[in-house]
DNA sequence: CAAGAATGATACGGACCCGTAACGATTACC
DNA sequence: GGTAATCGTTACGGGTCCGTATCATTCTTG
């Protein structure tokens, strides 16, 4: 378990976060990203109602997150063949990179916390 | 020192922008919040100029998110009477809680990762 | 097979953010 | 004192995002 005090816990989103200002890809917004880890953490499959009831946000924000993050090359979309009115969002070689280095960097900074 | 498995460091990132989205309040942009961290873990004075430094940024950028968050009640802005060209961004209460409520979120987030 | 429900996408008007370029106010310099 | 440099702000054109309402497509149900 880990534990974290407030100080810690500031500085280390600090840290990460100026980190994400400074490199030169778009910043994702807090819905995009949280967007984009519950499609990479959680089972599929994940469809745009699921995706914006998790989130609790309208279902064109999802359906607009995915088109700005399709453009990334962040996730895709593809449709349910058993159920051709959903559609099944789902990870791409760009998003694993993505959150693999995002991973690291967040594992990089919290270490001088 | 801490050390985050990236798996770790992904799920406290889910959680943790899972809870933000979830709560009722706007969002602030990574450019924001970094802003707002900055003002309040590094030392005085900060100046326009200097967070736009710091940062990466354009200054039409920070005095934006000033404009902002100064409506949020997160941040104040003053004169500085030593040199009238300069503004100084100063903490408030309401940054003081937030960032308070976001350390604390942080730290309960991270004990089950 | 026809009527209704469900799903994701789109239209719309409004708000915010971006970077570049210009601007007014203030200070530094010669 | 007058010119140049510095600081933060504003103007502008363009882009993204928001929530609500509506739409076309597909499935379900009777």
């Amino acid at each position: 378990m880990l534990t974290l005090t407030p100080a810690q816990a500031l500085n280390l989103w600090h840290d990460v976060h100026l980190a994400l200002v400074h490199d030169a890809e778009p910043d994702l917004s807090v819905r995009q990203i949280t967007l984009l880890l519950t499609v990479y953490l959680e089972a599929p499959p994940h469809t745009v109602r699921h995706l914006a009831k998790k989130l609790g946000v309208s279902k064109p924000v999802v359906t607009r997150a995915l088109d700005t993050m399709g453009k990334l090359d962040l996730v895709s979309r593809r449709r349910d063949d058993k159920d051709r009115r959903n559609v099944l969002i789902q990870r791409t070689v760009g998003g694993a990179l993505y959150l693999e280095r995002l991973a690291d960097l967040i594992g990089n900074r919290s270490k001088s916390v």
